[in-house]
DNA sequence: TGTAATTCCTATTAAATTGATAGGAATTAT
DNA sequence: ATAATTCCTATCAATTTAATAGGAATTACA
């Protein structure tokens, strides 16, 4: 299941490109419009700002805004950084590989090959998939 | 991220689909190849019992069989068995839908065309998908 | 007929993760 | 100055997951 952090965190992004303005959007309008408690919504934004995708501005009328292009901003890295790695065992994982601890034989390992292809495919769909496509109404 | 129950499940069906022997497998002998929990793995052997994959026999030389073909037992349903809804989110699940609480709208929501595309393409493998795959060497 | 070996069943517990809340510090526009 | 906002840290509550415990029921076989 996706937590719910993700989810709000691609909806507040999806939200901020879809914004025409060029003022930064606020937290509170965001959580408002999406349903999403504030707070929460808070530290999701601040995590996605340290990881690169927003800017923001502190202080009366600050807010949240874009640092690329919604174009450039794929699934792979947003879903990296709020879901964490996208395989779903870790022998599988490009970015966060770890042997399993019981598994005597990669190889043979039935979980292994079925959740690599599962790999190989989510991958695939979210290196196409860009913010700007996820905002399109 | 796949659950340990998962995990286990599925090596547990492969181990038992790739014994030649016609009599039961016991779970004795799979949780220590597979370096399982003894108690863990009864649970989940029961589990898949009572869903239809496996036959069981008790008392002494007892053990489980599968009760099907390996090539008629798809992803599909053991992973919904194990694992629960194949989407991500209920609001794209076939099988487990639900409306989510917040979304106003979900034909304008972006994770909902995004976790969409992920399941039809999760689903196209786990349909295509067989424990006898699994259980090629 | 008794014993050992096994599945079956229910309950409990421990640990980890997730989702949310709280309170205020720092900063900024007006 | 004041109000509005982001920023930061800590904490809590609920849920889920993984595992354990103990024994009942059943069966093979000597």
């Amino acid at each position: 299941m996706l937590s719910k952090k993700t989810k709000y965190g691609l909806k507040a992004l999806t939200y901020i490109a879809r914004s025409k303005d060029d003022t930064p959007v606020q937290v509170g309008e965001i959580a408002k419009y999406e349903q999403i408690p504030q707070k929460f919504l808070e530290s999701i934004l601040l995590t996605l700002r340290k990881s690169g995708f927003l800017g923001s501005k502190k202080g009366k009328h600050g807010g949240y805004y874009l640092l690329k292009d919604p174009k450039d901003i794929l699934m792979t890295e947003v879903m990296r950084v709020l879901e964490g790695p996208i395989a779903m065992v870790p022998c599988v994982s490009l970015n966060y590989y770890e042997q399993c601890d019981d598994c005597p034989d990669e190889k043979t390992c039935s979980v292994h090959k079925l959740m690599l292809q599962v790999r190989d495919n989510t991958l695939e769909i979210f290196r196409n998939t860009s913010l700007a496509d996820l905002s399109v109404v």
